[in-house]
RNA sequence: GGUGCGGUAGUUCAGCCGGUUAGAAUACAGGCCUGUCACGCCUGGGGUCGCGGGUUCGAGUCCCGUCCGCACCGCCA
């Protein structure tokens, strides 16, 4: 046995104890006479003494000592007599009376600590040094922890976990697949799942009434720093359920997941919002609504006073910045400057000061009076102190943009705190979406999500306006997850795969099994998929779901830890009957 | 596909308007120190300034290209 204890659980009740440990050795601290060696593990870590007078052998051996040298001590648990009240363990500390180097270790890249000195790349190229951070390890136990309490929930509420397959066939829609080239069927490929959307409705069908699974998901899109092309889903599905039944269970899971993880309690429902509010009052459909700041619209009031910018805009839309109005010319120009941004392609905005003795002073001086500008602080609610922010333009695009801005303002006035949750359902979502550029509808969510029955009306004449049974729960203006009540009768699924340009022959060929699997009772479903990495980092508190993720990709999909993706033996490829032609610049 | 920022010691960074031998902190090595816990003090070693080209009497610094990293836009039903 290599040890008897973890270096985190000892304590002064265990004062005289003889104990055994093994970890790696953290630091040491040579004080002429004595040493002292922090040893860690994945529990804590525990002070070890030798002492030159009474085992002047073991003091030497212990000067030997190296950072992440993994060893293993034996001694006698003491009281220390200056204790350290920076760790669990700092009331007591071991007197070695035995040591042995189990392991050697090179000069760390960077140190394994809490405010280590490395970059993220190195990090990520040494990610099982970094992982032995005790930041990052507790990102882990999280992880494992709200996995642990999803299961026991959705357990206790009758759901089966079932697995389905990873190799799985290519769909054109969505997103780009992962392929994976058959050996046994030269020139076919498998597609990885960008989720096991098809599977759980065949499984509904199948009469598995509760069904979830932990599930790894794939797409070949570019990442961001909350997105990975291989990610995890809490994915879901219910029968005999309409939108309320999925949102009332699921927004249970949430809360448990809340109460048990983190210790918060949500006594309340969660608030809703539909789509068509969230966008006309925040711009997005994933708002935070941590903070206020709600967008008012003056379109038609700041119109024909010669302000072009305003005459001819499709909307004018502000927000009201609270306490704002001392922001000196330097701080509103910054905000200009970050609306003008190419990310954002603004092009200007207009401020509006209301002096804190009522008095007013903006950027339209020349247009409007005094008191048109306090008309339009009358409607935005604006009060002596506060700044207004306005911006005109085409309406969605000028919605986006002062959504960002109204979001670096929260973030300006320190209104979005990392350890204050606010989740909201959006729902009422549109079924189409209308691409310009292509010239047809797109399934907003996908092409199995029923439409609102009030609007099936209205499918052939105002498709645009069809609203969906579809509601995305979002927490701190992250989209955490989102799902839908599916289409279940065959006829309606063929009008929408008709509205979505696809042929019969089409639909038939990429979604023929679900079509047939319809045809032999199906029952009313839908479910919903929750993004466990960004469940998990907006709990840790992070704004990357990498540091969630023992082993994540870096920003161009590359694992810099085992430098892969790479190339593969000709014989491989031969085996595969597959041809790798490179254009000029990738050789 | 695009935009922005970055690449200098093992590591994190500074290095001004182009000018003498490229610095700091930390890590590392050696020494001193019997209550440290971010120990302290002394000493030391450590550099292809990402790579290629250009401008210049002279380039870490300016220009062009390229590679890599990060953030974002597009994309992600």
């Amino acid at each position: 046995m290599y040890r008897d204890r973890t270096c985190g659980e000892l304590r002064l009740d265990n004062a005289g104890e003889h104990v055994k440990l093994a970890g790696w050795v953290q630091r040491s601290r040579k004080m002429g006479g004595m040493t002292f060696v922090d040893l860690r593990d994945r529990y804590g870590i525990t002070q070890i003494v030798f002492n030159q007078e009474i085992n002047p052998e073991l003091c030497e051996a212990a000067n030997g000592l190296g950072r992440e040298f993994v060893v293993q001590v034996t001694g006698r648990v003491e009281e220390r007599t200056s204790k350290n009240h920076n760790i669990p363990t700092g009331d007591i500390e071991i007197y070695a009376d035995g040591l042995t180097v189990l392991n050697k270790s090179d000069i760390p890249p960077f140190t394994i600590e809490d405010n280590t000195d490395g970059g993220d790349d190195l990090r990520m190229k040494y990610r099982y040094l970094d992982l032995r951070r005790p930041c990052v390890r507790r990102n882990l136990e999280l992880r494992h922890r709200m996995a642990f309490e999803i299961r026991r929930y959705l357990d206790s509420k009758g759901f089966l976990e079932i697995e389905t397959p990873i190799l799985v066939k290519s769909t054109p829609e969505g997103a780009r697949d992962f392929v994976v080239p058959s050996r046994m069927n030269p020139g076919e490929f498998y597609a990885l799942p960008q989720s096991p959307q098809l599977f759980k409705q065949l499984l509904m069908v199948s009469g598995y009434d509760r069904y979830f699974q932990i599930a790894k998901c794939f797409r070949d899109e570019d990442l961001r720093a909350d997105r990975q092309p291989e990610f995890t889903q809490i994915d879901c599905e219910m029968s005999f359920v309409d939108q309320e039944d999925v949102i009332e269970m699921f927004e249970g899971l949430v809360k448990h997941i809340f109460k048990y993880v983190k210790g918060i309690d949500f006594s309340d429902s969660f608030p809703r919002m539909t789509w068509n509010d969230a966008m006309r009052l925040y711009g997005s459909d994933k708002p935070d609504i941590r903070f206020g700041m709600p967008f008012v619209e003056l379109t038609e009031m700041v119109k024909g006073k010669g302000f072009a910018v305003m005459d001819d805009a499709e909307l004018t839309v502000g927000i009201v910045a609270p306490g704002c109005a001392t922001y000196t010319r330097k701080q509103i120009d910054q905000l200009t400057d970050f609306v003008k941004r190419p990310q954002i392609g603004a092009k200007g905005l207009v401020w509006v000061k209301i002096e804190a003795d009522g008095s007013v002073k903006s950027s339209v001086g020349k247009f409007f009076s005094e008191d048109e500008l306090r008309d339009w602080a009358g409607k935005m609610e604006a009060r002596p102190g506060d700044l207004m922010l306005i911006m005109s333009g085409e309406a969605m695009k000028t919605r986006k943009q002062l959504c960002e801005l109204r979001l670096e303002m929260g973030e300006r006035l320190g209104l979005r705190d990392k350890n204050n949750f606010a989740p909201l359902w959006v729902i009422d979502f549109p079924l189409f979406e209308w691409d310009e550029e292509t010239q047809r509808y797109y399934a907003m969510h996908h092409p199995f999500t029923s439409p609102n029955p009030e609007d099936i009306p209205l499918l052939h004449t105002d498709t645009g306006k069809v609203r969906a049974t579809a509601y995305d729960i979002v927490v701190n203006g992250t989209e955490l997850g989102g799902g839908s009540i599916r289409i279940h009768d065959a006829a309606l699924q063929d009008t929408m795969f008709e509205l979505l340009g696809f042929t019969q022959e089409k639909a038939m060929e990429q979604f023929g099994f679900l079509m047939n699997a319809f045809k032999y009772g199906a029952p009313p479903h839908g479910g919903l998929a929750l993004g466990f990495d960004r469940f998990v980092s907006i709990l840790a508190g992070l704004d990357t779901i990498r540091d969630v993720i023992a082993f994540p990709k870096n920003n161009s999909g590359r694992d810099v830890m085992n430098e892969s993706p790479s190339v593969i033996d000709q014989a491989q490829l031969d085996e595969l009957c597959l041809k790798v032609e490179m254009s000029d610049k990738e050789n």
